[in-house]
DNA sequence: AGCGGTAACGTGAGCGCTCACGGGAGCGGT
DNA sequence: ACCGCTCCCGTGAGCGCTCACGTTACCGCT
């Protein structure tokens, strides 16, 4: 049944519509069902195209009626959870739109971003995502592509964010862990770049806010290792620690992990607290007490702002573009 | 700056080509640097396409030049963690050979596959993934798409699978279990579908295979809830047990939580054993004991294979098609 | 002066499809 | 017998780009 010829050449519409003896447009009405068509002629374009395989060019077809689309979507790394809640959140708003998602896994590095985002520009309508590069680097590559930036704030107008507003939440954390008593709180902050985190900024506010001096930090890798380490370190300097707060959930589980080889019973003798509400928080013994955030809209709004970017319907308000963070008191506090 | 014409047409190559006061082909030969084009000439393309906003369109490049594919992705729960990582390996593998995948969350539920499916037929190239429609049904909405099935045997010359072999991973499951005392050894297997899993099937093999009698089976649905109930269930039942095979390691994380809930500690008590390998395994107390599958193999075949199909180079064999299973042992037994 | 060669550009054609038309056949109404 | 209508179906044109060619200008060489 192979072709033998010069190439397997594709069957075009046109073969379909020889074979069914009929024109383009035929086929073009069958397949789409459009109207006015007979019914028995229908069907036989129909048979005809199952018969030759044929399946229609998403480049042609796309070329004339611009009216599918895609987002990219731009992660760092999806095995970690918390990007995963986000796409999942990302996939299921694109599916209510009829979009398609194209996702890209950097794997935290920059280079293999930047190469992302460079090949991106002609793949896809819009993108969305985690972005670590700069801005100025980022309008380079993706050349006038409408980009919503998630948890980052961005100067230029040439984009727009999706930010995490968590200072309320931080500060029932905090609130929580002085009405039972703590009075020495820490904080695992991450350690990616080299300014403190803003999710640090909010903890210094809470601590002060209830009256307490700021804390003593570390910095901890995004990992759980990174949690493990980054607590160890911790307690060996500051002993009299009896509460901890940490950048998210991973480092959280981490310091759980550390808490009980160093003998360190939770929450009893260490009180910890992460940030993001991740589903694996209740999988972990204590369960994690955590600011949860709602993920599904980080991800939804997301989606949403491209949209709206690009089809021009008025983007959403700046307070629209901000989801809150509310604490969830489980086991580990 | 917004156009007030009689609606935002897109910027072309013939736009660039006219601001720049070239043709289109030396707009071409700029922007793919193809060479055959003066230095200054070049710039000054390149800066009259920044200044207009010009981004080439897929389609008509795709239609041109046939060289950028596209995977469909299609999965049942990207919150799953086991579909997570095969999704990380698939982006990872079409990430080496320069494709694009665009990812499907179906939800689980089969009329969201039935969607997909129909609206995929025209976005890519070829599909890939965990599909449960029956395979005719799969065959009529794919119209004679490449389609790859994980972890499930196709009929139909149209399709390819990869598949599991846990046969040896999970004999040396019930060995590891036999050598250290255990005679009653029970199962929780999946709910899915009426009929038993394969890895029950190699359960029971290995079981008999050690000298036991068939163990005793409560079935799961795949979420740890569905494990944690599926546990109390099976114990209620058979409280001679003292240890216990699970479908997957979801299930055994909620095996894990209703034993703990049930005074049983694991694994003095109830040694269990769990099947996929999850990292998330590493992170519950204690570490879980599993019967670990290459699930980056998993993705990252799935893609090659569908790579394959579609270019014409040979298809894998089906030797090479099968990812096995091995023994982790950690805490759980 | 003549000739081949190369670098730098431009010109048709065509990828595979849909849209806006145009037109013939058939049928009922006056 | 004529008009008008609906139902089918076909024909050009064009979406935005790249490929395979032409074409021009300019260089060095005999």
């Amino acid at each position: 049944m192979a072709s033998s010829g010069t190439g397997p050449r594709r069957v075009t519409i046109d073969d379909v519509a020889e074979a069914a003896g009929v024109s383009r447009q035929t086929v073009s009405r069958a397949l789409n069902d459009k109207g006015e068509i007979g019914v028995s002629t229908k069907q036989r374009v129909l048979d005809a195209a199952l018969a030759l395989g044929y399946r229609p060019s998403r480049f042609a077809r796309g070329l004339v009626r611009q009216d599918t689309f895609s987002v990219g979507l731009v992660i760092p790394d999806l095995l970690n959870p918390f990007f995963t809640e986000v796409a999942a959140a990302a996939l299921d708003a694109a599916r209510g739109r009829g979009w398609h998602v194209v996702v890209y896994d950097t794997g935290d590095r920059v280079e293999e971003e930047r190469g992302t985002l460079e090949v991106i520009a002609s793949q896809v309508d819009a993108v969305v995502g985690y972005l670590s590069l700069p801005e100025d680097e980022i309008a380079r590559l993706t050349r006038g592509l409408p980009v919503v930036l998630i948890d980052r704030k961005h100067r230029s107008e040439r984009f727009s964010s999706i930010l995490i507003d968590g200072e309320a939440g931080v500060h029932a954390a905090i609130r929580h862990l002085t009405a039972a008593g703590h009075r020495h709180i820490g904080m695992l902050d991450h350690a990616e770049r080299s300014e403190p985190s803003v999710r640090h900024e909010w903890f210094d506010a809470a601590m002060s806010a209830c009256g307490l001096d700021s804390g003593s930090v570390a910095r901890a890798d995004q990992s759980v290792e990174g949690g493990e380490r980054a607590l160890q370190e911790l307690l060996a300097r500051h002993p009299d620690l009896t509460a901890v707060f940490t950048f998210n959930d991973i480092i959280a589980i981490g310091a759980l992990r550390a808490a009980r080889r160093l003998g360190r019973q939770v929450p009893r003798d260490l009180a910890l607290i992460g940030f993001d509400g991740l589903r694996l928080g209740t999988l972990v013994e204590p369960q994690l007490t955590t600011v949860a955030l709602d993920t599904r809209s980080l991800g939804a709004l997301a989606v949403e702002q491209a949209a709206r970017l690009l089809t021009g319907t008025g983007p959403l308000h700046s307070d629209q573009l901000t989801v809150g963070a509310e604490l969830r008191v489980r086991e580990s506090a």
